[in-house]
DNA sequence: ATCACCTGTGTAAACGTTTACAGATAATTT
DNA sequence: AAATTATCTGTAAACGTTTACACAGGTGAT
């Protein structure tokens, strides 16, 4: 590999000077901070990023946290982050946390082994002491009190999905909650919950598990009782529809059924999916261009993304 | 950050016998050794994996390249990959090529700025001198000469869609071309093809491009003179669904369709599709494997898993 | 002519590890 | 008892950068 000491020898000066051609960090004459760059044409030189690493403990490498890249939410998400990344010559470290508070602090402690310049995440336990790390931290679509954070207007979706089924004409329907330690289920559920009592309409609301234990066969049919229903993200969504399409209850005639994100598939499924959508990529590389400015410096503000309805056959 | 140096002032000893404890590299008494590492533990020391790169010229870092993490088909392989890699201590960057190669080109040299342990990739410009590096490579789901690889076996997934849509009664059959760079699509269509004629059943074959105008509206309607589709891939499947149910032709009775991957989704879609199962978890996780044994200096194999046929409503 | 300052360069230390080498002691062989 | 070998430890160099510091020469102000 060709390294700084090899320009030095090439040009004829020190390895300081090279450094300081290359970065235009303090002095270098004009003449040899063009034979420096020449020479580091010529020979292909490409700076070892990890003795950079070492030297300034600080690496171009940024840790990205999420419950599991399984999830289709989540490469969107890391789609924008690493291309954001490699735009600012950055790149990007995966961890999936599987909700695991453990994995998650090995990440972090993984993170900091590797000089990371700073870490965005998706998955955030509050109840460990992660905070001694002082890296820069985006949270994305997860807030906690004290860090910086980035997310869809969860509230303002949640009642577009609410007031979309009521001005359908449903008349009493099912809130599905998602993972309750996450802000951004819980913030659609206070949005559709407002605009349900607002309309007036009656609503019940599940705790996931007991959603889960229903499409597995077992404990009540709840779909019979509502004629409408708000998932807390379209994968959910995908599995209700599963559920009643298999049932041969006609959706949306006798139930509908709204979901959230908007992914790629949703316009897939039988019958195709009533949304909200959500910015997913944008999430991704506003988080990442949030993650500079925090590691510059800069005063960062935490910022909430629009969201729209996206109408299609399942209401 | 605790370092080895104040791990040698705690214990009492050089730099160079705590290191030799930690690692169990070279001579330690019993006795330095159980202090160092109750030293060690004690600090909460964790090793700077960058320091230890640099010097070693090899990181834990391996490099994964795939077309887009946003296909469905990546993510999975990607889990696969990182969770045989944390085992390992080891850590994955994700680098996405868009199937462009000087993408390719790019990520190959940052994964040599970083001293990555090893590549795996799903994506392979053989036209590009990458090969000047001796990196340890996988390549997943591509074959190329000269180069380890582990894919499904592509042939016989060809041949069971081919053989099931012809059991099916399907008389005339389409098979759609997947990227012709890959040998994966490739090979699906050679054991397609190749069981067909065993078959003596009709088929004709329409490369991505025609698929994708048809898709747009443009262009002629393919599927009015087949009975039996064999797609690529499930996402290409989905499209074809769509495209078939929104004309009202019935599926399967009239035409019936098989993918290739068995994603997840592919029970959601309607009708639910029936395609053939590849184990991409595992793919993904046997190529780590395979990488560690190549950077180890061992005898490695290319690998083809066996797939299966998944047989749901869309035949 | 003196002083201050700016520009350009080199020397050397530092980042946190690993490891070749040498020296010292202990254990084993002859 | 001497010679060999095995075990243990420390010194110092190395990995490829960046950067504090020192020094030299040039420019401009006083």
């Amino acid at each position: 590999m060709v390294t700084i000491k090899d320009l030095a020898k090439e040009v004829g000066v020190s390895v300081a000077t090279v450094s300081r051609a290359l970065n235009s960090s303090g002095y270098a004459s004009p003449d040899v901070k063009r034979r420096v760059l020449e020479a580091a044409a010529r020979l292909n030189y490409k700076p070892n990023e990890v003795a950079r690493a070492l030297n300034t403990s600080r690496s171009n490498v940024v840790g990205v946290l999420v419950p599991d890249i399984t999830n289709p939410y989540f490469p969107k998400v890391i789609r924008g982050i690493e291309d954001a990344a490699i735009r600012n010559n950055y790149r990007v470290i995966i961890g999936n946390t599987d909700h695991d508070m453990e994995k998650e602090s090995k990440y972090l402690e993984i993170f900091r082994q590797n000089n990371c310049a700073g870490i965005i995440s998706a998955t955030w336990s509050v109840s460990g002491e992660h905070h001694a790390d002082s890296r820069p931290l985006v949270l994305l679509d997860r807030v906690v009190e004290n860090h910086i954070s980035i997310e869809s207007d969860n509230f303002k979706g949640g009642r577009l999905q609410a007031e979309h089924l009521a001005s359908e004409g449903a008349e009493r329907i099912l809130i599905i909650k998602g993972h309750e330690d996450y802000s951004s289920f819980n913030n659609r559920l206070l949005g559709a919950a407002e605009a349900l009592e607002a309309y007036g309409t009656a609503y019940d609301t599940l705790p996931y598990a007991h959603l889960e234990r229903m499409l597995d066969g077992a404990g009540e049919d709840f779909t019979l009782k509502f004629d409408g229903i708000i998932c807390p993200n379209d994968v959910t969504a995908y599995k209700v529809l599963k559920f009643l399409v298999a049932r041969n209850i006609p959706v949306p005639e006798q139930v509908k059924v709204v979901g959230y994100d908007n992914l790629d598939f949703s316009e897939y499924v039988h019958p195709a999916l009533t949304t909200v959508e959500q910015p997913i990529y944008d999430l991704g590389s506003n988080a990442f261009d949030m993650l500079m400015a925090l590691a510059a410096g800069e005063a960062v503000e935490s910022r909430i993304m629009d969201v729209k309805l996206i109408r299609r056959q399942s209401t």
